[in-house]
DNA sequence: TAGCGGAGTGAATCATACG
DNA sequence: GCGTATGATTCACTCCGCT
């Protein structure tokens, strides 16, 4: 991070609205380092059109299936390494990316991503509870769609809400594969003739899960295709900033109208289950300190083996020394032991794992 | 095409052995257009850093093997543009070919796939039933691998069962999306030690499936990344030819002895045991994701008491937090608590229980 | 013998605050 | 920036031994 002037000043960054125009050249005017998490649905579809501009500008020979083919990937793949290039600056350093894509596109923006650095945390596949048939019978039936979720760079602190997705998942750790029902009903967007509005409307139930898991309330979520704007509607009501880029006039038009008629839920809705890396640390040695255990008093583990709490709050057991962790690691002969539920006291007969005076303790110290 | 005569005499295609060798060297030696399918299982280039325990200390049992160390995405893509170049001359004019991965190689495989004209048909994810949990909980678990099916140019006109998939799927279109448990048990195969003989070997269900939709008996499979010899087991079984390529003398070795042991399935004998459709485990979360309970609405129990929806899909009441399962069983001071039944909402005046949206969800995603 | 409980294990890019 | 110390973290299934 330098902090030379630059050469035109840094311009503010919008939020909670729909920017008009070329998404590339929208991302351009924005500043750097400034959006935390970024939803993409990226066009896939190969009939290039304005703005999807060729490298170069060489009159391309119809008759040559192999070469138009290659020449169509490759003015696919230019518009992929701009776009992801202005996603790239935009994003914070510990910020994320997810893009959504089938087969048709999604190979080349996973390894794009990777040719530019992002570091790709899963890829997680959109299962559709009631996908459209293949009606000819020649191929499988097209079920899934494939997400990318990947970080701004390697080693990028992500925002990851473990314990909510855990929680959304009945308990379980949630997987890589979501079965989710493809928009329609109330849900999907018509024009004023009742036809679709948007070809490739995503179910809110998607960005809910993605906006949960990946982003906290009050980050900043862009959406560079934002077409009839879900990702706006579902950041808003989930108490996220967003900010949309889009083209086509009448999208914008119709996700100006969706967006009037969300409502942030109140906060105590946003609350979701946290996770204990979040907790205030609690040195052992401050047990001891307060009184919770006296130096000389002895622990014991669940196979009956002993140490003594001495003074500074470290264990001996034998001739081992050290924090409640070392030593119970020691005697496991473990690389590792969380001391905390492996050492327990006694008290009127029954034996009790430290950790509940701990979390005595930072229920006493209001946390 | 060209037909000009060749400076070396075509070498005949050995069939039903295991080749030694790199595998593009012994593609090269191979005759232009022989092969029906190839299944090909490439090295993943999976990039891990440090070792894994388990929670419980274990260490997991990484894939760590040099034949998995790439230098950079460079080498990676070196090595998949040739051996793919070569798997395209090999390949009969109506030809098709499957490629296995993860993200971390898939995305590289797929575009070079497009970039040398093979023309995809599907990508099809394989589900595992049983994946390997994400011990940290530092992402999504990693539950599925994905599959690439191309034919060798647009407008092949390539083997696709399209009846017989039905039939292994009880008489409904097979999807994009493959539900198979990993390779374990019997089918896994050991070494002398009582270690597994190969760290990645593949399901016979999976080689199955694709050799039963995408090939016909007769045919010729070659596999180019042979291993221990899963496509050539399934291929004999399914009265396919087969030529697999090798490498690793150790893997060849407990090949040729499996391959041994399979015996070719009489025609009559193809049918196969498919998994009963078990009834679909509905998260609760599911309900929030999808707006038909809104975060921030009140459930309420039998007794009058209510609770808070939160966007995760937890509840709170007073002080309590936690599933609808939880939350019930404190209240009742019970043990535990079934909440589908226990909590109720408001529609229209009548209280209606959580369950009946369950059921209406079941429904909707056609189980 | 059937059933139950504990141990083992699988293609995994698996931590972070503090000094 | 780097080394050290803390302490958080798992699902489905198979096999084996015991009752």
């Amino acid at each position: 991070m330098t902090t030379k002037t630059k050469s035109k000043a840094a311009p503010a960054l919008p939020r909670n609205t729909i920017l008009a125009g070329d998404c590339i050249e929208v991302m351009r005017a924005l500043p750097d380092a400034s959006v935390d998490l970024i939803f993409a649905d990226p066009p896939y579809n190969l009939q290039l059109k304005g703005s999807l501009h060729r490298p170069n500008n060489t009159l391309v020979d119809a008759c040559d299936d192999a070469w138009d083919q290659f020449d169509s990937f490759a003015a696919y793949d230019a518009f992929t390494k701009a776009w992801l290039a202005e996603a790239k600056r935009l994003l914070k350093p510990d910020g994320a990316i997810w893009v959504i894509g089938s087969y048709h596109n999604i190979f080349r923006v996973g390894a794009e991503l990777q040719n530019q650095g992002y570091w790709i945390l899963n890829d997680v596949i959109w299962r559709k509870a009631n996908p459209m048939p293949n009606f000819r019978g020649m191929r499988l039936t097209n079920a899934h769609e494939t997400m990318i979720w990947a970080t701004r760079t390697d080693g990028a602190k992500y925002t990851f809400n473990y314990e909510a997705l855990k929680s959304l998942n009945e308990g379980v750790q949630m997987r890589s594969d979501w079965v989710i029902p493809i928009c329609n009903g109330g849900e999907r967007l018509k024009d004023e003739k009742g036809d679709k509005a948007h070809p490739t409307q995503k179910p809110e139930a998607l960005l809910h899960r993605i906006l949960v898991g990946t982003t906290n309330p009050g980050d900043v979520v862009l959406d560079p295709f934002f077409g009839t704007g879900t990702t706006g509607a579902v950041a808003k009501m989930l108490g996220r900033d967003w900010i949309g880029i889009e083209r086509e006039e009448s999208y914008r038009q119709i996700a100006e109208a969706r967006l009037g008629d969300v409502r942030r839920l109140d906060s105590g809705a946003l609350q979701v289950a946290t996770s204990k890396r979040q907790e205030v640390r609690v040195p052992f040695g401050q047990l001891v300190e307060r009184g919770m255990l006296r130096p000389g008093e002895m622990l014991v583990n669940a196979r009956g083996q002993s140490a003594k709490v001495r003074v500074d709050g470290t264990l001996i057991a034998d001739d081992v020394k050290g924090s409640i962790h070392q030593v119970g690691a020691k005697l496991e002969g473990a690389p590792s032991c969380n001391g905390w539920t492996y050492w327990h006291f006694r008290r009127d007969g029954q034996t009790v794992p430290i950790d509940v005076l701990r979390q005595q303790l930072r229920a006493e110290m209001g946390n």
